[in-house]
DNA sequence: GATACATGCTCTAGCCACTGGAGGTTCAAC
DNA sequence: GTTGAACCTCCAGTGGCTAGAGCATGTATC
């Protein structure tokens, strides 16, 4: 039987985020002690293991929460759960690509700086000329 | 003079977006006509070009204030401006470098899955088990 | 001048995925 | 019995917006 501490040390997760998973109904409500403290199991040790995994690939809650309760299924076809990793891919090249043309820009501006006065800094001017740019870059945050 | 509504368009932001600018001080507080209403200038508009061209290029809010405040101050040098956009160009290759490990991994899970239950489902499997991993990921949406 | 209605206003709450803190309780070791 | 680390609940805050309620204003048309 695992304290909640021990749990986190164990998936590196905050004691919070679990508490906060919990919360969201993402963990199950685990056993308590007399005094009220938790005590977790092995299942809940492999649940908050693959969330935490899945997170670190990028999954969002929601699809974890879909992931989870595929797994539960085992003899339901797995393409969903394929569509939602492939979801996830195409997400990740997306956010790459925007990256790339972002990083392409930054560099630009940073290289054609010169270092004098900020009135002269091709920095500050490509930020207020977008039509300096070279690449598009037109949503913000994908 | 623009109504906040135009001032919104020929920037390519949405209303709600310019008013919260205003509350955190991004934004200057505009005249107004004598009924209430927002009219805005040009040198409104360049600030809010600037602003929106930042945050495409993945300024924070924080790290645009500082970049506003170095336009502002022509005869300073410019290695501030520069220090910025170079901390955030080193921020986007961070983010890069994770999302391709993250884009590996996928790519193998979705390439690996044969399409049967979700008993055998490799995109569960490796989500379940962090050690059939090839690449390190290890934080968090760093 | 009246009317219609798009656009404006303020205020509040919500999004995601946590994180931190206050103020108090329980557990395990000594 | 005492210490002190770890636990508890509850609430508020983060960043960067976004949405909606409920009302006021501005402008074009008749």
């Amino acid at each position: 039987m695992l304290t909640i501490g021990s749990l986190a040390k164990k998936t590196g997760t905050k004691v919070q985020t679990i508490r906060y998973y919990e919360q969201i109904e993402l963990m199950p409500e685990p056993g308590r002690t007399e005094g009220g403290q938790r005590r977790y199991g092995d299942a809940e040790l492999d649940r908050l293991s693959f969330i935490r995994h899945s997170r670190q690939l990028g999954f969002s809650l929601d699809a974890i929460r879909e992931l989870l309760d595929l797994g539960d299924h085992p003899n339901r076809p797995c393409h969903e759960a394929d569509a939602i990793a492939r979801r996830q891919l195409t997400q990740v090249e997306r956010r790459i690509a925007r990256l790339e043309a972002l990083r392409t820009e930054l560099n630009r501006m940073v290289h054609e700086c010169s270092g004098g006065r900020t009135a002269d800094c091709r920095v500050l001017e490509v930020l207020r000329d977008h039509s300096a740019c070279l690449t598009d870059h037109d949503e913000i945050g994908a």
